[in-house]
DNA sequence: TCTTGTTATTAAACGGTGTTCAGATAATGA
DNA sequence: TCATTATCTGAACACCGTTTAATAACAAGA
């Protein structure tokens, strides 16, 4: 069989993704696979090779999805609170999520470029949309500091956080179970923050 | 050929080790294979299956080795100096290292257990080695403290290091070139000390 | 309506991976 | 010297990502 033209380009890109998050969801991250996937939206292998450059390329488009869910957690979870609650609701809102859905945020902590692949830029605009949402936070609590100084700050605070919630969904951070990950991050978040609005 | 002798078990074994982390060095982490590794050591790839259990174990065992490196240059920086000097020194000495080695760090950060597996015990023993080199630079700075609190601490901060460590060897940081990796680590330890200590 | 051209789709193959295992070979002990 | 034992291999299995030639269905034009 061939060319029966039932769905778009489009619709077929966004039925493969939604097949990648299904079935990491459902029969785990290792069971995603381009002939998985192309069983699932039933076509065959091939086909998903002319809808993404390859594997890679899939498998990011998957991500962005998860990285925009969180961004709008994040949006939610800030809205109406002092800056400071804000930035610690929005690590609170990532690390709940990756806690929850964390088949798909292992999707996206453990995947790696092929060798040599560099990750493409409109991927990166996905992501930077996360330190923007800090950055206009800290902008909002340090109004009179470089730009400079809140773009570090975002940045070690979201690597930070980003530390947390990766050891806790990949079950490296479980060697002291008295230790609770939301624990950690409220520590995380607000002693730096107390630090950095002190110096 | 069978049963040559040459050498015992557990040379064989450092031998498989110190290939891995050869071929990661040299060829990149993606050219670590079984048929690689055994080709490096001359021996067949099956072979391997003898003195590991399985591709886990073995990359497990190579990873330790880097463990160990690094608590072994942390207790180095950690020589003679105040108990914060000391914290930062050790968190800038684990940067320094992941970059300058990048390779082997990408195999233990890139490391993923085969769906079920569990990390063994073994291991985790060697990363709980570096959790108490900073609890111990805890407890002088904080001798009062409860030690679930200073337990807490110490994760917060390595779970951050880590943090900063893992985006910068696998290039996820280099979003905003300016802001260099070495004052994120400053950044965070010593405005997270500064707000704990504070607390 | 018939034909031609285009486009979506697939089957099959290629070279790679981790892993298992029966069998071959050399060292060892009696 | 012979039987046993431990070491080591070759070949196979099932999977992986990826490429490509061939195919079938649609669209357009005559």
């Amino acid at each position: 069989m061939a060319r029966r033209n039932q769905h778009s380009r489009e619709e077929l890109q966004d039925l493969a993704v939604a097949a990648v998050l299904e079935i990491a969801e459902r029969d785990g991250v290792h069971a995603v696979s381009a002939r998985s996937v192309a069983r699932q939206i039933g076509y065959a292998p091939g086909m998903l090779y002319h809808l993404f450059e390859n594997r890679d390329d899939l498998i990011l488009h998957a991500n962005a999805r998860t990285l925009d869910t969180l961004a709008a957690a994040m949006d939610k979870a800030a809205a109406k609170k002092t800056p400071e609650k804000a930035l610690l609701a929005m690590a609170l809102a990532y690390l709940q999520l990756a806690q929850q859905e964390s088949p798909r945020w292992r999707l996206l902590f453990e995947h790696v470029m092929a060798e040599g692949a560099e990750v493409p830029a409109w991927y990166q605009a996905h992501s930077e949309r996360l330190f923007a949402l800090l950055e206009q936070q800290l902008q909002l609590l340090a109004p009179t500091r470089a730009p400079s100084a809140r773009q570090l700050a975002a940045r070690a605070i979201w690597s930070g956080v980003h530390g947390v919630c990766l050891l806790a969904v990949t079950g490296k951070l479980d060697v002291v179970s008295s230790v609770r990950e939301k624990a950690l991050v409220e520590s995380l978040v607000t002693h730096y923050l107390a630090g950095w609005l002190a110096a």
